[in-house]
This record gives structure tokens, sequence and C-alpha cells, in this order.
RNA sequence: GCCCCGGUAGCUCAGCUGGAUAGAGCGUCCCCCUCCUAAGGGGAAGGUCGCAGGUUCGACUCCUGCUCGGGGCACCA
């Protein structure tokens, strides 16, 4: 029978140090009792590339041969005749130019299809993160237009990041910031009170500037469908005295003005009608695309709490502010960035920056000790600045961190906002379904640009990668069903007793790819990379699917069997576990 | 001009922060269903890792220069 080292954790159940954890401990003790230039040794645990050269390989003796002024191997060779006795590696050797590879014996892979089952939906889970409160905002697309192509890739990026972090013992909240207080807001809100109009009957011109696009109108027909005649007034008093359109920038804000003075109250009203609805159509789209967040930030709630007011008095109190030109300038660029900001405009508002760094503040004032947020590339160059504003304001700039996300292009061309003609991320998902549409988002590096192909994404064929992993989960089910039907009934215990039994080379293989798992979840949360997932998931299909092909489950062998099963239902877990992260539904059935 | 990302098989991309013959999917070619879903498996072909230097026991990985592609350099957000 197959013993290890085993420690119990409070709650009753028992812990196994990973198997990669323990070679590395056998490796440092080696080191201990040697001593001398031995001890200055890092201790490196590798997975190998190829099993050949053992399941593991340390490095140590290349790094020492400088110090030591002996070759490498020979260093080897020392260390090797000094790593204690262990039941858990199977075989030693000293390969290449002076790695140390490791076999692990079967008995250590075969313990862990007992672990998985123990784990459930923990395994994987780990605690790097040691509680570290994380706030990771992303999306914040401005609530004037439906999300596109390139927001989606920004959720699917952001949310598994959070998910993969929570699940890395990070304590992780995830944020929306909502920008509905700019001027990006009055020109949204122009267009459709303009587009309102129209659809009254009343003829007015709508700028060249203002915001093109179908779902202007639908907002519009929503508004008169439920204030009627509230927002009219009379194409004259609208348009009397209004600039031409030779300087588009001044008309759209002439008829911003324009419409608040003849609105009054109502104006607020007007714009808030549209903003909700456009808010409410994005929190709709994120909804079915499976991505939730723990608190949607208002812009606005930075003005009625005085955030910003806060952080302008924190910064001037500082010392970080000066006025020039009649703005208020914040010197960012004393901490790295390429020149200095302004905080308030000539004309008295605040600018956007100003807002973010009252939110930033408010972030790290909530007590999270990480702020990430997540990016579209083209705002790469507002890193420093934000980065230098939290500097200013708290030293500590190191908190902070941006993930960015490089363009998205779709198979047809690329896609770009405001240019009233764009593939949505809800046509994206209704197209292609949220389980493909997530996972070829997630499956590129967040540095990489994505060519999204949506006829790849929409087939449902063997063409389309994910379908790939989730049949491998339908599969375990489906052999469930045909059990049952057989009249077998799965004893778990028997496997247990029985687990010894699984020594086809398919068998092997699965059970050390299922062990990298908590590796892998790790590795994703650390090095804030998701795409590491979909990778290992599919490896993980690949090496069930070559199993199920090679064996078979249902046989008369009952300790066998039962061994088998519990490697299958191991699978399934690592599967369900791993899928749920990416956000990618675990189908019963395909 | 300066800053960021990328250039790896025909195509789309991985390559675990410097390791041992550079991987996968799709596509191409061969083979496997009297057997738990063939949305599967096995095998083959396919590479000067953009170019040129450098760092060292060792470079796809780090540094420098060049080149090509994408993005950014507002009192817009």
């Amino acid at each position: 029978m197959w013993t290890r080292q085993t420690h119990i954790k409070k709650g009753g159940q028992v812990e196994l140090p990973p198997v990669k954890e323990q070679i590395s401990k056998l490796i440092s003790s080696a080191l201990e009792s040697l001593g001398g230039v031995f001890a200055e040794g890092r201790t490196q645990v590798e997975r190998t590339r190829d099993t050949k050269n053992g399941h593991f390989a340390t490095n140590v003796a290349l790094t020492l041969a400088k110090a030591a002024g002996q070759p490498p191997r020979k260093l080897a060779e020392q260390i090797v005749a000094a790593l204690p006795a262990s039941e858990l590696v199977s075989r030693v050797e000293v390969a290449g130019p002076g790695f140390i590879n490791f076999f692990v014996a079967p008995g250590a892979w075969q313990a862990l299809a007992g672990e998985i089952l123990a784990a459930g939906e923990q395994y994987g889970r780990g605690n790097v993160g040691g509680g570290t409160k994380v706030l990771i905002e992303f999306v914040s697309a401005n609530p004037t237009g439906p999300l596109h192509v390139g927001h989606g890739r920004g959720a699917a990026y952001g949310s598994t990041l959070a998910s993969v972090m929570a699940a890395s013992g990070f304590e992780v909240a995830r944020e929306y910031y909502i920008n509905d207080a700019g001027r990006q807001a009055d020109i949204f809100g122009v267009s459709v009170w303009l587009r309102y109009l129209l659809l009254r009957g009343i003829e007015v011109r709508v700028p060249a500037k203002a915001y093109p696009g179908d779902y202007i109108s639908g907002i519009a027909e929503s508004l008169a469908l439920e204030h009627d005649a509230a927002f009219e007034r009379d194409a004259a008093t609208v348009t009397r005295g209004l600039p031409g359109a030779d300087d588009p920038e001044a008309e759209l804000d002439a008829y911003i003005a324009r419409a608040r003075e003849l609105l009054g109250d109502d104006y607020r009203r007007m714009l808030d009608f549209a903003l909700t609805a456009q808010l409410g159509e994005i929190r709709g789209t994120l909804d079915d695309f499976g991505v939730r967040f723990d608190r949607w930030y208002s812009e606005r709630e930075l003005v009625t709490s005085n955030a910003i007011r806060h952080a302008l008095d924190e910064l001037k109190a500082r010392g970080h502010t000066y006025e020039r030109d009649g703005a208020l300038w914040l010197r960012t660029e004393a901490l790295g960035d390429e020149k200095d900001r302004v905080l308030i405009r000539e004309n008295g508002q605040h600018t956007y920056f100003a807002a973010d760094v009252a939110y930033h503040l408010d972030k790290l004032e909530r007590g999270h000790a990480l702020l990430i947020d997540v990016w579209g590339a083209d705002h790469h160059g507002y890193i420093a600045r934000v980065k230098a504003s939290i500097q200013a304001l708290t030293g500590r700039g190191d908190a902070f961190e941006v993930a960015l996300v490089q363009f998205v292009t779709l198979s047809a061309g690329r896609m770009g906002k405001r240019s009233g003609n764009f593939v949505t991320l809800r046509e994206l998902i209704q197209d292609a379904g949220p389980d493909a549409t997530r996972f070829f988002y997630l499956t590129r590096s967040n540095d990489q640009h994505l060519e999204f192909d949506v006829e790849l994404a929409k087939s449902r064929s063997n063409e389309n990668p994910v379908f790939y992993i989730q049949y491998a989960h339908a599969r375990c089910a489906s052999v469930l069903r045909q059990l049952d039907e057989k009249g077998f009934v799965h004893d778990a215990a028997n496997g247990a007793a029985n687990i010894a039994r699984l020594s086809e080379e398919q068998e092997q293989a699965l059970l050390v790819t299922l062990s990298r798992f908590p590796e892998v979840v790790e590795s994703a949360a650390l090095s804030r990379a998701p795409h590491q997932l979909p990778h290992y998931l599919r490896d993980v299909a690949n090496d069930f699917h070559s199993w199920y092909n090679a064996h078979q489950f249902i046989i008369d062998d009952a300790p066998l069997r039962d061994a088998r099963l519990n490697l299958m239902l191991a699978t399934r877990q690592v599967l369900r576990n791993g899928l749920a992260l990416v956000g990618v539904s675990a189908p019963e059935a395909m």
C-alpha cells in the first residue's frame, strides 16, 4: 500500500503536499547535507517536457558549476548520492549537461485520483494570494453605446483573471466604473434628445459629431414612448443662433448648452433615462456572457460623495498641484509621466483624469492592497499618469497594475466604436454562443492581437476547439449513464483499494496532467495570464480522449473497473473546475 | 520623434519568466467504429523562432541596434 507523509488540516481533511513540493524538499535536504557551495544552490524544480526525462528535473548542478569550479555532471552525481531515500521517487538520473531527472513512482500518481475526488470543487485552489485584497476593474465601457467585440475581450479576461486569483487565495472584488458625468455622456444625451425630437416630428438638424447608430433611435423611441411630449421644444427655439457645421465640436457643445438651457431640470431626467437604458443593455449583455460585478461604481458618486474634492485636497496638501493658464495641474512628470496633467479645466470642470484619480484613491482607502485595471491597449499612454497620481497621494504607486488587452479584429475586418456600424458583443454571443465566445477570447494571451474567427466560433463542428473539451466532459457523463443501464454500480472505495491497477501508460499520462492543475491555476493568477487555463484543459481532454479510445471503462473486472471510474471521475472534476474558472459550461451530453 | 504590444509550421496561436531533439489546433496525407457518442484516437509531412550583434555552460526566452505590423502620445474619455 502506498503511503507518504501527510498532515491533517483543521477541518479534518487530509492534505497531501504536492509531489513537486516533495521533490523540492528532497533536493534541499541533499544540498544542506552536502554543505559548502552546495548550500548556496537555489532549488528549482521544473516539470519536464518529455517523460523520458522523468517527471521533474532540477538544474541546480548547472547553476552551481561556476561557483564550485567543477563540471556540472560531477556535482549532479554528488547531489544524487546525497538525496534522502524516498518511496516517492522510483528512479533518479543525471542527464544531459547536468540535469537531475526524477521519475516519480506510479503509486504517487495513482494516489492523486483519490485526492482529487476528496477535494472535489476545492481541487486546484491554493493560497498564494494569502488573502490579499485585490480590486479588479474591467470593461468600464462608457454607457453611451453597446459593447463591441473589444469590450468582450476585456470582459472575458477580467472576469477570468478574477476567478483565477480568487481560486489562488486572493480576496477579489470586481468593479465596473460608469463614466456617466462627462462630456461624452452629454453628447450621448443630446444625440438621443435630437432623435427624439425628430421622432416627434420636430425638424432639427443632427450635428455630424453626434452619436450615430440605430441604438440611439431605439432609446429615443422608448423615451418618446414613456415620456410623450415631456422633452419637446419647438424647432426654432432649439436651433436659433447655433453655430454652423464648420466647427463640429463647437456645434456639439452649443447643442449641449442649448439642451440644458431649454430643458432645465428635465435635462437631467432625459439624460438619466438615456444612460439608464444604455447601461441596462450593457448589464444584460454582460450577464448573458456570464460576467458579474460586485459593484458598479458611478463617476457621479465621486462628485456627490465629495471624493473628487477629497482627492484634490490631498494632492494640494502634499504640494503636488499648481495653477497655470487658469487650470489646476498635477505634477505627474516628476513621478514618471511624460508631462504634467490637468485636473480642473479653465472652465472649472474637472477632467476625466481627476475623477479617475479620486476613484483610485477611494479604492485604496477601501482597503484594497492591489489594484488591477484591465484596459484596452489604446489606453496605454494613460498608465503613467494614474500611477503617478497614486504615488503622489499615497506613496503606493506599486499597488497599481494595468493589464493591457490588445485589439480584436474580426475575420471580416476591424471593429471600432462610433463608426456607426460595428459588430456588437451581443451579436457575437448570439451567433457563436457564450461558451465559444469566451473560449476564443481566453485562449490567446492578452498581449497578443486577437483575430477573432467568427465563422469558426459559430461552427458547431469538430473544428471548433471549445467542443473538444466539453466533449470530454460529456463523455464522462455518458459512461456513467451506460454503466447504470448495464446494471453496474460504481464502488469508489473498491476503486481506491485497487488504484494500483491503473498501470496503463495513458492512465499514467492522464494522472500526471491532472496533477498539474493547481500549478496552472496559480501560474495563471500570478502571471495574470488566464489563457494558460484553456490550453491546459485542452491537454486534459486530449489525455482523456486517448485513454478513452485505448481502454474500456465498463468491464467485468470489478476492481479495475472501479479504479478506472475513480480516475474518470477525477478527470471530470478537473474539467469541471477548470471550465468553471474560464466561465464555460460543462455539458452532460452533446 | 518618443512610448507600449506583436513578428514562432501554409493559417490561428502556445512555449511554464534562461534549459536537454521548438509544441498544439486547423488545413494536407495515411490508418482506426461487430467496442462506453468518430464533436474521438493513432501516425506522417511541414521551422534559418523577423534580421544582425551581445551577455553565458546554455538564448524562442535577457540586452542593444535595425526592420515590418498594430496601438498611443488633449484642459476627449
